[in-house]
DNA sequence: GACAATGATGCAACCGCTTGCACTAATGTG
DNA sequence: CACATTAGTGCAAGCGGTTGCATCATTGTC
């Protein structure tokens, strides 16, 4: 049906091996022969088929991306980053969803393997072990997650958790909750950590919880119950959904409670009240993560960590304790 | 590297083609040979390669799905319903974006063509006349938009944006104010010819408008001005944002004026007030596309029309007009 | 017991493209 | 002017699979 090679080196009188290079490696044929050529492909409608070449080349110029949630809005602006700087260096970028199932995630990148050059690897719900052995059939770079020999993309959450903790503190919060996220995260415990080791604090670990407006929702009377009066949520989708329930509940936010998120998503800004969050940097970090992964395919891959800075945005969730 | 057919053929002491057929037409080898190959794939870690399969048979066995934009909360609802229901075909999907710009849209398609075996196109921003000369190329399913010939997908939203308007006229609203869309948009220009058909109203048309929070915020005042009491939004995020923009300026919803959406995300229900919107059946949309666009790959494609049901679900955005 | 049908496997061409090598003609060098 | 380069192109072998056809035992049938 379409067009292939052989149909424009008929047609323009070269050998396929001509036109083949009229594609990949121009400088080796003729100008002249080369536009004639370019002409033909043209008028027959021909693209090369990245398939095939890729079955020579080894290389499908394809990239895979994995997150475990497509819904949640921490991951759009990443993707779209990631696709938008890829695009510029040739590269396509295919996404899938795990649906937080880590037997999803595990299929997903078997089947991927063969089909992209390396996978960015997002907020994976898998075991390092798991990730160090599917490693051999595929590069991988690694966003937010910490694994070994890996190149990686890490959001300093430690030192966006100690920011959003001194804040509270800073408000007079003496008792604080943790609302955790799904067990296998990385950045959750990075979370805990963090607040455990924060001084001075009276600290109340509730978790994990999915990491979902209906993950805030759920736990709004356990929050409440608990005491504290500062909440640090696992990210701005569980603060939004607690500070909804809350309200339900008659309480305010912040004069009764202060709530922080992690994310910065757009939705936060349209909340009521205006969300204050520790901002990632996720764009950034979808780009860094198309570079260390084409470095990787290239070169074979240094284990480069790359550790993007996030800060806090204040808004109006967050306010004085009340005495 | 990785394990080939061959590697499998002589280690198991029988030729390729058997090997072949053990994974692709397994009735056709003898019992006992399907296992020992089987075991000694297994043992090798050979995975058929599916870029090379489709080499020869012209199946990928991927399929593509296009939209405007993911960050878009009514996307990923169908996204993963699509993913879903194809991977019980053993289809994937891959995912991109096109920024709402419908120049990457049509190179996104042309360069998808050949790694797929057919695209979803939900909610195109290419012209009619586009897609169908793109649609010589790799079958087609358009979600969200009216295309001679094509396999369709659609929600019934002049029957959801009927439901809005006579509840809004039923709560005495006389005033009404269309939020539009994107310029590309069919469902926008659905929604203006029902509305512009609805006898007994005052219809004032604002926009095209970014289908975004922002569009919404970004008009507040100019609805404000219009003098419309009651307002039915492109989607829920431009609700969700003129309700914001509303509330910032003192207006009340829906105390002073009443707004509907369109889609039913999941933010409409965490909203102050929560929303009253036209529900969209985005899952099942996902899934019917997927149907259609396969049945289309094998067959070669009736172009069927499934138009899918939507409701009214209210909420507290809309209420009685004052006097 | 002869012959047809059936089941299992091998053979080899092919899918669309890349690439090392060989070849020819033109160009440069002393 | 003989010879070494170099530029441009063709040749053909693959990449990792699939598949129509041929081959060869078996088994079934009368």
């Amino acid at each position: 049906m379409a067009a292939t090679i052989r149909d424009v080196a008929q047609a323009s009188g070269v050998h396929v091996s001509t036109v083949s290079r009229t594609f990949s490696a121009p400088h080796l044929v003729n100008a002249e022969t080369r536009t004639r050529v370019l002409a033909v492909a043209e008028d027959l409608g021909y693209r090369p088929n990245r398939a095939a070449r890729a079955l020579t080349t080894g290389r499908t110029h394809n990239l895979g991306l994995i997150v475990a949630d497509i819904s949640n809005p921490f991951f759009p602006p990443l993707i779209k980053a990631a696709q938008a700087h890829a695009r510029t260096r040739d590269y396509h970028v295919f996404v899938a969803d795990t649906d937080e199932d880590p037997l999803v995630e595990e299929e997903l990148i078997q089947t991927l393997t063969k089909q992209v050059d390396g996978v960015l690897l997002c907020s994976p719900r898998l075991s390092n072990r798991a990730i160090e052995r599917l490693h051999a059939d595929v590069p991988f770079v690694v966003v937010n997650r910490r694994v070994k020999g890996m190149p990686t993309v890490l959001m300093d959450v430690r030192y966006g958790a100690r920011l959003a903790i001194d804040h509270l503190t800073g408000l007079g919060h003496r008792r604080i909750a943790l609302l955790s996220g799904p067990s296998g995260s990385w950045t959750s415990k990075e979370m805990y950590e963090t607040a455990a080791a924060a001084g001075g604090v009276d600290l109340v670990i509730i978790g994990p919880n999915a990491p979902t407006e209906e993950g805030g929702l759920a736990v709004a009377a356990e929050v409440i119950a608990s005491g504290a009066t500062g909440v640090l949520a696992y990210n701005d989708l569980v603060a939004i959904g607690l500070i909804e329930g809350l309200y339900e509940r008659g309480v305010q936010v912040p004069a009764d409670i202060s709530v922080v998120g992690v994310d910065d998503i757009v939705a936060g800004r349209l909340n009521r009240p205006k969300l204050t969050t520790v901002a990632m940097p996720t764009a950034a970090a979808g780009r860094m993560a198309v570079d260390l992964l084409l470095q990787s395919v290239d070169d074979g891959g240094a284990a480069t960590l790359a550790t993007l800075a996030t800060s806090l945005v204040v808004r109006e969730s967050t306010g004085q304790a009340r005495a």
